[in-house]
RNA sequence: GCUCUGGUAGCUCAGUGGUAGAGCGCUUCCUUGGUAAGGAAGAGGUCGCGGGUUCGAUCCCCGCCCAGAGCUCCA
């Protein structure tokens, strides 16, 4: 090697002397030789590298192996190439579109003829094993944009990218083996050191993420270092879709969708039915405790409603067609605010009336394209756990405290855990641009002050107000939508929502859109995959199952289920087939707890006590002890 | 809406160019069972809908509807 030696820092602050040249291979050997066959790539100065690129005098450098978070990137970013160069060899022409790691694995699309049946991947991954085995390097080279379009001259997507590339970017392309792609890398060093992949499914998506664009064929996969990792992410997997809702909607008999009923139309079962009050009841409660007003309004409204407040023009295509009778024009509504926002205009409002809450839960009905229906998580009438809430601009910080507060208590009781998220003054808003900064500082106020965490999404709000978003993780990880709390500084202007100031003058109130829960579908959708069907004692559609042990015993069960009613529980009786069917109905419906009552209980006046999921381990007790445990399990809205 | 894959009993699914099967569930009978499936019999189908090809279509072809995966969208 020419040159002076260069140094190099280790992140334990260690400095390293290295020949000119050496790339972060060479420090890998330098150190020892576990490390170099454990090393996968580098972290120079804060960027990830390849193994082999040159380090540069002065350089930060941590090796990254398998352990480290960041190589999992480079390793399904590597596993892309290998699926690329696996479809490639079974489609020689088949156009290369983008490839990258995603959170979790990665994908490539492709254009090629044919779109890929499930044989079809099975036999890319049996190339792509070979691929693995072939152990190509993958190397790296730069390159002018002019040879770059010669190199991929007959592959108009990769020709299209490089286009949009400025002229003072570095062109890098990657070759492992046969394959060749414009990529920027990094990558694993060798295609050998691709661990453990499965190829999931596959599926169309456009160019680019454009609609109007061509569809390509994307594969998407997983890969990990350790078998064991995959393992438990496939497992995972298979978790996740025992726990669908519309899965279990159907073996719990909760709810469903019928074809004659329409698309994105959810019918609730009794046992759904029953899981929809217990929350209705709960939060129509909470909502009068924290100074909330229930309100009620139609189904549908005249169309002039939609053509005051705007949504006509903008959002006709989201709204079921009009139902004309030669007059007027009537929509099924989409949302509930206009109607609420001309109750509060029925009347001259005082300032000493503020904060006003109308609370609703309110029906609407959007037509969504139909291919972004999904069970009840995404559907074309839903049931909004809505309200408005009209307050002086003075009062929005304490509004926002107390909104807070609320979500804090109702997604406890679920058991989810939560974190927040401003949203911030767009390019495009309305109005006066000091009024939405200020109103978004005085948010960010409120969050910090509460100590929550938060994200801030800048420039992610409204054209009329920021928002506060609720995130909630639910059992397996998931994030859902958990409440958002949206300000509004334009729709009362347009629906001059005034009050009459202490000054005895005319003021513009603000108003607040808020969900709490989101919709009832969505809620209650989200929550039987979070508690996989197994619901709390206090939601649970059927609380608990009396079996008698023989129908000698029928009517001694029979009583303590009266008295479970009486108490206001949900108890069913099934005296059926055999003791050991019948546990096992009982368990599969994933009723909470089970009464056994025989001869033994019977004459003693107890009952043997079976929870979900616990086998044999079970307690005789007696029935008024049994009603109470259960009564005060319910009060507590214990999870169980 | 777009691409692909599907649609057969209430559910999960097998199957065939000559109008159809299993398991579970349901009904009835026998069994009176002590902790995750006791036994038997029976009912139940316009094979998603509409066209076409054919002597004959659940099966092949076309269109439509619906579902699933993904894309796009989500006030």
């Amino acid at each position: 090697m020419n040159g002076e030696p260069i140094r190099v820092t280790l992140p334990d602050g260690r400095s390293v002397a290295l020949p000119a040249g050496s790339s972060a291979a060479t420090l890998a050997a330098e150190i020892g030789p576990g490390l170099a066959r454990a090393a996968l790539a580098a972290s120079v100065d804060g960027e990830i590298v390849d193994l082999n690129r040159p380090l540069a005098d002065g350089a930060a450098v941590r090796l990254l192996t398998e352990r480290d978070p960041e190589a999992l990137g480079v390793l399904r970013h590597s596993a892309a190439h290998v699926l690329a160069t696996a479809v490639r060899e079974l489609v020689p022409g088949a156009g290369i579109g983008f490839g990258p790691a995603i959170d979790d694995g990665f994908y490539y699309d492709f254009d090629v003829p044919e779109p890929f049946t499930p044989d079809r991947i099975e036999a890319v991954e049996r190339l792509m094993a070979e691929v693995v085995r072939s152990d190509h390097p993958f190397e790296r080279r730069v390159v002018t944009k002019e040879e770059a379009r010669e190199l991929f001259a007959d592959d108009p997507l990769k020709l299209e990218r490089l286009e949009e590339l400025g002229d003072d970017e570095v062109i890098t392309v990657y070759r492992d083996g046969p394959f060749l792609d414009l990529c920027r890398g990094p990558h694993l060093p060798s295609t050998g050191r691709l661990g453990h992949f499965k190829l999931l499914s596959a599926a169309g998506a456009y160019w680019r993420g454009d609609e109007r664009r061509r569809m390509l064929q994307r594969i998407y996969g997983t890969a990990f270092f350790r078998k064991k990792d995959l393992r438990t992410h496939l497992h995972r997997l298979e978790e996740a879709k025992k726990r669908d809702h519309r899965v279990l909607g159907r073996r719990l008999d909760l709810f469903s969708i019928q074809e004659e009923v329409g698309q994105g139309l959810v019918l609730w079962h009794p046992g759904g039915g029953r899981v929809r009050r217990v929350i209705e009841d709960f939060l129509r409660d909470t909502l009068v405790e924290h100074g909330y007003e229930i309100v009620y309004t139609p189904h549908v409204a005249s169309e002039e409603l939609y053509r005051l407040s705007g949504h006509l023009d903008v959002f006709a295509d989201d709204m079921f067609p009009a139902m004309d009778d030669g007059g007027d024009r009537f929509r099924m509504k989409p949302m509930n605010c206009p109607h609420h926002f001309m109750i509060y205009r029925s009347r001259t409002r005082s300032y000493r009336d503020l904060p006003l809450r109308f609370a609703e839960l309110g029906t609407c009905y959007r037509y969504e394209r139909s291919g972004t229906l999904h069970g009840m998580l995404r559907v074309r009438s839903f049931t909004q756990d809505d309200a408005h809430i009209f307050i002086r601009e003075d009062q929005i910080a304490d509004e926002y405290n107390r909104l807070l507060d609320l979500g804090d208590r109702l997604l406890g009781v679920f058991g989810y855990e939560y974190r927040a998220a401003l949203s911030t003054r767009p390019e495009k808003a309305i109005g006066d641009a000091a009024v939405y900064d200020d109103a978004s500082d005085r948010l960010a106020g409120v969050l910090r002050d509460r100590g929550l965490d938060y994200e801030l999404d800048e420039g992610g709000g409204a054209f009329y107000g920021p928002k506060v978003d609720i995130l909630v993780t639910d059992a397996l990880g998931r994030e859902w939508q958990g409440g958002t709390f949206q300000l509004d500084f334009l729709m009362p202007e347009r629906f001059g929502l005034d009050y009459v100031g202490a000054d005895n003058r005319r003021h513009r109130a603000v108003v607040i859109h808020r969900t709490l829960l989101g919709s009832m579908e969505r809620f209650v959708g989200g929550l039987i995959e979070h508690y996989g069907g197994a619901f709390p004692l206090w939601l649970a559609p059927e609380q608990v199952r009396i079996l008698p042990v023989s129908e000698q015993w029928t009517e001694s069960a029979r009583e303590l289920m009266g008295r479970l009613r009486a108490e206001g529980l949900r108890a069913e009786l099934d005296d059926r087939d055999t003791l050991g069917y019948r546990i096992r109905a009982a368990e599969t419906m994933k009723v909470p707890y089970m009464g056994i009552v025989g001869e033994r209980e019977a004459e003693a006046g107890t009952v043997s006590v079976r929870m979900r999921g616990a086998g044999r381990k079970q307690v005789a007790m007696g029935r008024g002890d049994f009603v109470e445990r259960l009564k005060d399990e319910v009060a507590r809205r214990a999870l169980g």
